[in-house]
DNA sequence: GTAAGTAATTACCTTTAAGTAACCAAACAC
DNA sequence: GTGTTTGGTTACTTAAAGGTAATTACTTAC
């Protein structure tokens, strides 16, 4: 029986570690997904909302994007009947939940940024 | 002084937050990254040794992404004057300081994994 | 029926990431 | 000089991500 052995579990454990992180990852992973979740944190937007707190944002990936971050479960989308109509985005618990390992990455971020420029330059 | 009310100051944290995040995930994301430092977690490694454990990395793929870890100070890489030559990668500690934050993505990854595909499929 | 506001969508183009297959180079054994 | 081992590189192709500009749909005010 190979699979008891510790080199196997070893392995299978890398492959779910690797898994979870890809999943991770998949999520939060090109350029305006963490822009719009973090404008999130700040409260419920309206479409043209957080186009204006993320300027250079085109319309198309906004839209793309927030399709996506929906489909994950990572927020809501609310139609309101007013008048004209207005559609509210929201985190859901689910997407409040990535804060935590997103300030670990963040802190990590600011210590990657020390270590590799303190001797190179300040951008 | 408008720099000094409570909304500037907010904008200013998230845009730290947002560069320090873009900074951290510019150097796992990609599809090798993250296996190849998940890879070198379980010890120094070889080049010929890392794409044994990664089974279906291309040479060119491996040798790219060594490098762009290496110019991150995320690993080390020592030639021995061995016969042939022999070339052996490590994790530095700047490397081994994202296991923290990498650790928190998994466990996310893992929560996502269950609430999203709860009521659809397991994959 | 024209304009204005909100929330998108569509077609098309450019850029970036990744894959494929073949090749290179040093060093030693024979 | 041929083969073997290790650690790559190069040129070319394909796939994915992202950008641009124009257009759509609905509704209400005028």
């Amino acid at each position: 029986m190979t699979s008891s052995n510790s080199s196997s579990r070893k392995s299978e454990m890398c492959t779910l570690k690797l898994r979870s992180l890809r999943d991770a990852l998949d999520v939060i992973q090109g350029k305006w997904r963490l822009p719009i979740i973090i404008c999130l944190t700040y409260g419920n937007k309206r479409f043209g909302e957080i186009r204006k707190d993320i300027h250079d944002i085109s319309p198309k990936m906004l839209s793309q994007e927030l399709k996506e971050l929906e489909i994950n479960k990572l927020i809501s989308r609310t139609v309101y009947d007013t008048m004209p109509i207005t559609v509210e985005y929201a985190l859901t618990p689910l997407g409040k939940s990535i804060q935590k390992a997103l300030d670990e990455l963040v802190e990590w971020g600011v210590h990657f940024r020390k270590e590799v420029f303190k001797k190179e330059e300040v951008i």
